[in-house]
DNA sequence: TGTCTATATGCGCACAGACGCATACGATGC
DNA sequence: GCATCGTATGCGTCTGTGCGCATATAGACA
């Protein structure tokens, strides 16, 4: 295989990652502090079967850091490149809103958090 | 529809565009000068139908500007953010590869371009 | 008008991935 | 041991989308 098809298929994985709102959702959940699965399942309004895989994807991809305490597991932020990207891509599409008000400070209530 | 819900979907559609091998390709054959569909399937090896479309596509989604010339089409990047957020990434992805000297060497060459 | 070149698109196929349901696994407590 | 709670996973389904083939459209030029 041609070295950039590789390079490219990386780059295009990375990006996978956040080309997705479940795990979008799920990163919002728990860039500022770690969560358990049912912490971030109760603030997602998601299922708890749908939440476990998304998290183990982006754990088997290198993207979350996982800590098991008895039963439980919790989850934080590996890659801060992560967070970092999908700020500078919020502030990007943010200020192309013609719309909503409100819509406009839900963004700005995302890109503050995500630090 | 909850506002947040909107918020994730707009993010994650942006960061749809990049997680396309074909789109990476496309975005690295342009980033620096415009250029013609034509140029691109050559540069890029993919066959013509499948660069139009993901041309239009990225076109569409304000990702890439149109200049039309005679039967011609040039494309050109209209989003600075799509090719900061891609070249952040290689520099991240690439920075924890510890394999092959040629894949990391290509991986420079598209940070280089990158700008 | 007819032909050639450049680009776009309708159609069909195939594959990937997101989801829910049910269930399995593992730890804790009785 | 058994029941319960928290988390993970096998399976089936469904939607989305990338692709190729063929064809359509549009401009240039005779």
């Amino acid at each position: 295989m041609d070295e950039m098809t590789e390079v490219f298929e990386t780059v295009a994985r990375y990006f996978a990652i956040l080309a997705e709102p479940a795990r979008l959702r799920i990163l919002h959940s728990i860039c500022q502090n770690e969560k358990s699965v049912g912490q971030i399942v109760e603030e997602s309004q998601m299922t708890q079967t749908n939440v476990s895989r998304h998290l183990n994807m982006m754990y088997q991809a290198g993207a979350l850091k996982r800590r098991r305490d008895g039963a439980m597991a919790f989850y934080s932020v590996a890659d801060s490149t992560l967070t970092e990207v999908c700020r500078m891509v919020s502030v990007r599409v943010s200020s192309e809103l013609d719309g909503s008000k409100t819509l406009k400070r839900s963004f700005k209530e995302l890109i503050d958090e995500l630090r």
